[in-house]
DNA sequence: GATGGTCAAGGTTAT
DNA sequence: ATAACCTTGACCATC
């Protein structure tokens, strides 16, 4: 089991998605950018060895316009190198990571020029995991889209479009269930479809459910993953922030509500991204009450 | 140096 | 039809 945080550390002086607008592109630029961003991703995973966080999401934005067309920059070369000593340090340490692209990504759109964009940004995104090395494993994570009046007709697109990704891009997909439109359930129809494993959000499910107790909950997820290609499941952990509007996520770790949640997870192994506002101030707690439970060892140093 | 409007991309829901 | 929301920082023009 490994414990993550999302795309931002607010213990270091540094960010590893900073960019510029559309109107001041220049290939310098993005250069100069590039090469910070990689520099600061790399030591946010030193931190979190140091910490015992193993388990990271990368943000979308390590390369500034990376599947846009503007961005003719040969980056992929130039930073060949860095990339690779990135990977090389992910698995000298078992870490493991993931991306999330944002909302623009939409596979189930009517349009097609909003899936050939979103392609584009998986594409992007999946050759970063190339460049670095890694297998499978390490996860490009969406949902399944837009609703557009018509549940069974937005399931089948996806099912079309998946059908037609690249296979570095499609041996890394996994679909997350959301807190509004698209289920456990209807993941699971997609899974069964295409084969595409479903990552769990523990708190999407209990905004959105048709009555699965969270232990079924996560075994059914559970069980779409292939177990060598894809590894364990990944999950997110949240829950609702006090006092705000339903589906917001928590400030910082409710502790209790943890606990309560890690006892559903009986002996399932996964590993578990934080999505908590406060970021590895959290995430540093859950990993310290999962080694107390004996749910983690510590990490090894290299 | 500080400030506040603005930033590639989509979709849903409320008004 | 239009705006707010998701989520969010940080870029950048302006003072």
């Amino acid at each position: 089991m490994r414990i993550g945080y999302p795309c931002v550390n607010e213990s270091l002086d540094c960010t590893s998605t900073s960019t510029f607008r559309l109107a001041s592109y220049s290939d310098e630029r993005v250069e100069l950018a590039v090469g910070n961003n990689l520099a600061c991703l790399q030591r946010i995973l030193v931190w979190n060895v140091a910490q015992h966080l193993l388990f990271f999401r990368i943000g979308s934005g390590i390369v500034p316009f990376g599947s846009h067309p503007i961005n003719t920059f040969p980056w992929q070369t130039r930073f060949a190198a860095e990339f690779r000593s990135v990977g090389d340090y992910i698995k000298a340490n078992s870490m493991r990571v993931s991306f999330h692209p944002d909302q623009f990504v939409v596979l189930n759109s009517p349009d097609a020029g909003i899936v050939e964009r979103s392609v584009q940004e998986l594409v992007y995104q999946g050759s970063m995991l190339d460049l670095m090395g890694l297998d499978s494993t390490h996860k490009l994570q969406i949902h399944v889209g837009g609703l557009y009046g018509d549940r069974e007709l937005a399931i089948s697109r996806f099912i079309a479009t998946y059908h037609t990704l690249p296979e570095a891009v499609r041996a890394r997909l996994v679909i997350e269930n959301d807190d509004r439109l698209f289920s456990l359930q209807d993941c699971l129809r997609v899974h069964a479809a295409v084969g595409i494993p479903i990552l769990f959000d523990n708190f999407h499910h209990e905004c959105l459910n048709h009555g699965e107790p969270m232990a079924e909950a996560l075994r059914l997820a559970a069980a779409t993953w292939h177990p060598t290609r894809d590894g364990v499941m990944m999950m997110d952990y949240s829950s609702q922030a006090l006092g705000e509007r339903r589906g917001k996520h928590t400030a910082s770790l409710e502790e209790d509500l943890f606990q309560g949640f890690i006892a559903e997870l009986g002996d399932l192994d996964v590993d578990i991204m934080l999505e908590i506002k406060d970021k590895e101030a959290s995430a540093g707690r859950a990993c310290g009450i999962l080694r107390n439970l004996g749910r983690i060892v510590a990490a090894q140093t290299v």
